[in-house]
DNA sequence: AATATTAGTTATGTCAATTAACTATTAATC
DNA sequence: GATTAATAGTTAATTGACATAACTAATATT
């Protein structure tokens, strides 16, 4: 398997000082998109995980309601390839959106061994806030950006990971 | 201090897939910015990783050279600083690139307790190469970009984190 | 029916990163 | 000017993420 570069948990990697500080200057790393992306994403990374803090969430559990919704019935190990994560990781994941009702996992007829993940009523009413949630977070993020800016950053980055 | 949102190392807080698989597609995240600009920085950051392996370097050590020698004769502190690390994660990180000859600890004369860092000659000269490593990958992660989108990306990135 | 494969889980080991505790030097206060 | 407090760096210990391997149950293969 690839080396696996998941979109989850912790964001590390020193680079440089996302936050305060008129501290050493870099300059040598200015010019990379590769720092600037980093610095972006870390710096949206954290509004998102303290206004989803408010629900007690982290931006992983966010994701699997959002996959979840998008791919109802879904298996785990689909879920976990859509994580790019190892199966394993999903079992504790799975464990508490189950013990809070938002999802579920029912076992499938045909094969035994599986199960189908839904999105309980409660999952689906919750994760249309953390939407709303998660739009307002990058909008707070990126005020700096006019309306256009930040349409035409979207293009670019999706034509980058595309 | 704050919940310090380092540019270090490990990337993950799963959002979603950034590489292979045409499994679950999420959608309710592709409008967010934040969602992109992970899937983004994961891509490059991989890139850049596997380049600097071929030094047996990480991006955390690439942003370590940088400093120093944006900054020579920076404290420890001053790098754990501008790194969003903490003080004693410079240490290894130090130890490794002393070990190495890239860079000294010298001691400062007025205060017997700190130091000041430098770049060796090797140091400078391995910097000199690993900016041209640095700025390749970008080139390469990017190659969907016109000249003109790469500007205009960095551009609303810089926009966005300053 | 015997064997191999697969879905999910549990268990184990590794490694990064934060916190606390320690040493030495310097600064402050009485 | 001696005692106390603060600081730079280090070491030690804890936590937590993550991967790998081992296990259980069910299905598929021969």
């Amino acid at each position: 398997m690839a080396k696996s570069s998941k979109l989850a948990e912790p964001a590390a990697e020193a680079l440089l000082d996302a936050s305060d500080t008129q501290a050493p200057m870099d300059s040598a790393l200015e010019e990379l998109i590769g720092y600037a992306l980093r610095r972006a994403q870390l710096k949206l990374f954290q509004n998102l995980i303290s206004r989803l803090a408010v629900h007690d969430l982290r931006p992983a559990q966010f994701s699997v309601l959002a996959i979840i919704d998008q791919n109802p019935g879904l298996m785990q190990a689909d879920l976990a390839k859509a994580l790019a994560i190892e199966p394993p990781q999903v079992v504790p994941l799975l464990n508490k959106l189950e013990s809070r009702a938002l999802a579920v996992r029912v076992r499938c007829k045909p094969d035994k061994r599986s199960y189908g993940i839904f999105l309980s009523k409660t999952g689906e009413t919750l994760l249309k806030e953390l939407k709303q949630i998660a739009t307002e977070s990058d909008l707070d993020s990126t005020a700096a950006l006019s309306v256009a800016e930040r349409e035409e950053l979207l293009r670019l980055l999706k034509k980058v990971y595309q």
